[in-house]
DNA sequence: GGGCGTTATATTTTTTATAATATAACGGTA
DNA sequence: TACCGTTATATTATAAAAAATATAACGCCC
């Protein structure tokens, strides 16, 4: 396919990669940049802060990851100490590792389908 | 993963696959279908057509894949027997060839990422 | 030569998605 | 008790994407 295009390189293979369920998207890259993001700051606010995204956005969500596993990925509290916050359940940590290495394998099927482009 | 979501096997793994160039996205699913609707029917706006795809957009996916190919993937001839047409080169027909290709290793990804799901 | 269906292109409108803003409630803490 | 930062939610405004519309040119064919 090389001859295709052109002889620096510059062309690669890429895409996306998501769970779904029977209604909605369950997790994909950006859901899962923001449960790291959770895991990391303690609060739903602050990983949107971090990841440049709206909080409604970000609640909407988790609200949906939340509503469609079997158990909540994020568990939340509001009021108290300071003014609440958010961390993931068991359930949300191993959505999160499994989620990983589901991404991992797949980086390496796009730089095989990348290499081939020019073999 | 299976005990986060559902007992029913509801849950799949999906995604998007795609060849970039430098600027811009070259090639993905959308933009092949484009390429076997104008072999089928020799036409960019039956092809557009035939995908419920405005003209413009065809056209604009049409131009964006030949300025990107060494070679142009469709050729076009303006007026004529039946007011002109369009053809894949055979560099096009190399490129859906090969896409489709990259598509069903893609396909088989996504079916062993679903598998594995549930194991 | 006039009509036809197509390519090629620009402009406008509509739709969709995203972001911004607003508001209430909550529960520690000073 | 008043305050604070957060969750939770609705509404409005903005931006981006897609579709619709318009127009010119082209070259065979009747």
């Amino acid at each position: 396919m090389h001859e295709l295009f052109a002889e620096n390189q510059a062309f690669r293979a890429n895409g996306r990669l998501w769970i779904e369920g029977p209604a909605d998207r369950f997790l994909g890259i950006g859901r899962l940049e923001l449960l790291e993001q959770i895991q990391a700051t303690g609060s739903i606010s602050k990983a949107a802060k971090a990841m440049g995204m709206s909080y409604k956005k970000a609640w909407d969500l988790v609200s949906s990851m939340n509503s469609q596993a079997r158990q909540p990925l994020v568990g939340a509290q509001v009021g108290g100490a300071h003014g609440g916050g958010a961390a993931l359940t068991p359930a949300g940590a191993q959505a999160v590792a499994e989620f990983q290495a589901m991404q991992e394998r797949f980086a390496q099927f796009l730089a095989d389908e990348t290499a081939r482009l020019y073999q």
